[in-house]
DNA sequence: GACTTAATTGACGTTTACGTAAACGGAAAC
DNA sequence: GTTTCCGTTTACGTAAACGTCAATTAAGTC
């Protein structure tokens, strides 16, 4: 009765690898394939694996990564950013450093695709301009 | 002296493969492989390359494309909106549908790095926490 | 003209991120 | 009770993007 007895609903949801793989829109050997990297922790229903919403927040961190171009292992280490224990100050000053970085090379990413998306624009009516020119 | 004499003077510039190897932290061999898929044509002057700015502005694509996460073939078909011919209006509304596919993967990477930003920011708040209640 | 330095060519090696095929296991449907 | 479906395991395959030699050449320099 003094336990914490409002566990939110959330905790128990549970997923198949497939549900995984039709949501995210990756293949099941992937999923496994991040599991064997140590991405993912699945339990075990007798063989099956059964995903927890902790499987489901990273596969969503995974395929963002993905999305920007990171790499597996950049994703463990943003991942890693997550679930940091409360630990030493050492630690904790090491992480601010590894935030720092991510966040000035997203910020370099986020120049880059403005240039990108600029250029695209003035491509764009450069187009339109030819195809007007065409009728 | 009816020829068009005001050719700019950008024109002539040149370039080593070493010089453009520092100019954008890649290796020669990066340059080499990048000329082998097409995506460079460097003129030669015996057996050495010389890159005009040309090649320059085309290395640039290239590695803004690479931080963005493009693999070559797709930087290709974004190097390739750049030199369109004022062919016909099929080939010209093509473009403007991959612009457009494009633009919309672009706006989702950028919305990706929001999220992400977002979620550093609430990181590094939560690090900042735990370090001061820890003097 | 020997020496260093930069560049080339060719070839094989490597890492990442899965794909694909084979063979098997359990559970549900008919 | 056997087909059907999903999932698992193991293992080999592969495409992309270079890295890393090794051998060769050409260009300056002292």
């Amino acid at each position: 009765m003094l336990s914490n007895s409002a566990a939110l609903d959330e905790k128990d949801i549970s997923f198949s690898i497939s549900d995984l793989a039709r949501e995210f829109g990756v293949t099941t050997r992937a999923i496994r394939f991040y599991e064997d990297e140590g991405l993912l922790s699945p339990g075990r229903s007798g063989r099956q694996r059964v995903y927890t919403s902790r499987d489901h927040v990273r596969l969503k961190l995974i395929v963002r990564g993905k999305r920007l171009g990171f790499s597996l292992s950049e994703v463990r280490e943003i991942i890693e950013m997550y679930d940091l224990d409360p630990g030493e100050s050492g630690q904790l000053r090491y992480f601010l450093e590894q935030i720092k970085k991510r966040r000035e090379a997203l910020q370099q990413q986020r120049h880059d695709i403005e240039l990108t998306l600029d250029e695209l624009d003035s491509i764009e009516s450069e187009c339109k301009h030819r195809l007007s020119a065409l009728s």
